[in-house]
DNA sequence: GATGCCGGGGC
DNA sequence: GCCCCGGCATC
């Protein structure tokens, strides 16, 4: 079980649980971080109430044998959960953690998706479909996607009494709204990086005995909706965003062949999913920014870059900064449209990129024909040099 | 060996 | 952020 203390940061399940929460919501969560042996919390005074929270380990799952027999008897569970549990609170400050989060999501992913331990399986992911509510409160704690699920309560469509409805009404609005926030941020924003990369997408959905695979997001949608959240179909719009819970983006390369799903129909077309040829074509490096310079004006645009970014030495006078390289084309100036957005990007996923760069390719500078400082000044007269010189770095004065 | 400079550390 | 240096790649 996560101490108390780690809820807060980088935990996706802190992230949810973070911020401003209302006094149950609050309440609950200690109780349910007190009683963290069980995995379970419940409200003061609302012992109806239970928060489910996710325990990577493999202790968690023994939790609620008995809360499920419990919460399959009360309506009322799965709305406790969504009333305790505000996720869409903390999503904002979810962007900060960008890097984490995807982590966390694609990890958690994975693993929703291994065979879960013996134990385990029986009490979460098991759970018995029929029970529509139950299960779908059930699963999306445990199995589908770790730490997420804890918020999903609110979303639910389960068929809730009319009581559960009426609370459910007063948690629903403010969650809604976030709730497809974090849609976005874990399950689209994600895509389209993955994309970038050239893998190939696809949705698996997490409901428990089913692996179905899917690759179109609409597909996976209709799916689970039809197959596994066909209760009625009463309402639209909650059952539209609970769709996203029960399935998690997958792409080739995560997915282990040999755990190829017990859904004996490889969902793989080659019609639907053109095997995508394996990412891009090999000499373009991984890091779009770093081909362009390196390839293209090596030393002017990555030394300017470099300088730029990491030590702004005393730099030369403005104009021999921008002068000697003068890269219009670098995409360091590209366009302002796509700037913000791929800026975004870029970050997400320059920890990987960095890494490859710095051991795929060789990034040192080639040594320039230009004179620098030592040569020109002597080193004797080292006063005279420029400062990164001075200081061993790239010469800011003799730029190439 | 000289040179250029990256990466990192101290302040 | 400034300053410095160890260490490596290249010449």
């Amino acid at each position: 079980m996560m101490p108390n203390t780690r809820l807060g940061k980088r935990s996706p399940l802190g992230a949810l649980l973070g911020p401003p929460c209302p006094e149950a919501t609050r309440t609950s969560i200690a109780m349910a971080t007190v009683a963290g042996q069980q995995g379970i919390g419940r409200v003061r005074g609302h012992n109806d109430l239970k928060v489910y929270f996710q325990c990577g380990g493999a202790g968690d799952g023994q939790t609620d044998a008995t809360d499920r027999s419990a919460s399959s008897v009360s309506p009322s569970f799965v709305r406790s959960i969504s009333s305790c549990i505000d996720v869409p609170r903390s999503r904002t400050a979810q962007q900060e953690v960008d890097m984490d989060e995807l982590m966390a999501a694609m990890v958690l992913s994975s693993l929703s998706c291994s065979p879960p331990p013996p134990s385990q399986v029986p009490v979460h992911k098991d759970t018995p479909a029929p029970s529509v509510d139950l299960a779908a409160a059930d699963i999306s704690d445990s199995c589908s996607s770790g730490y997420w699920s804890v918020d999903r309560g609110p979303r639910s469509p389960a068929p809730s009494s009319p009581t559960t409805e009426a609370n459910g009404r007063l948690a629903t609005p403010t969650d809604e709204g976030l709730d497809m926030e974090l849609d976005q941020v874990l399950f689209e924003e994600p895509a389209p990086r993955k994309r970038r990369n050239s893998l190939k997408v696809a949705y698996r959905c997490l409901w428990p005995s089913c692996a179905k695979v899917l690759t179109s997001l609409v597909g996976i949608k209709r799916h689970i909706r039809t197959v596994h959240l066909s209760h009625g179909g009463e309402h639209e719009r909650c059952s539209r965003s609970e769709e996203d819970f029960y399935y998690s983006e997958i792409n080739q390369r995560d997915e282990s062949p040999p755990a190829a799903p017990p859904c004996g129909p490889a969902p793989f077309s080659p019609s639907t999913s053109p095997p995508s040829p394996p990412p891009p074509s090999p000499p373009s490096p991984p890091n779009p920014n770093c081909s362009t310079l390196s390839q293209s004006a090596p030393s002017p645009c990555s030394s300017s870059w470099q300088v730029q970014s990491e030590h702004s030495y005393q730099a030369p006078p403005p104009s021999l900064m921008v002068l000697p390289a003068a890269p219009t084309s670098c995409p360091l100036t590209a366009p302002p449209t796509t700037c913000s957005r791929q800026a975004f990007r870029v970050r997400s996923v320059s920890v990987g990129e960095q890494w490859l760069q710095h051991h795929s390719a060789p990034c040192r500078r080639i040594r320039s024909e230009a004179k620098k400082c030592r040569k020109v000044y002597g080193i004797e007269h080292r006063e005279l040099w420029c400062t990164a010189c001075r200081w061993k770095k790239a010469c800011q004065r003799f730029q190439d």
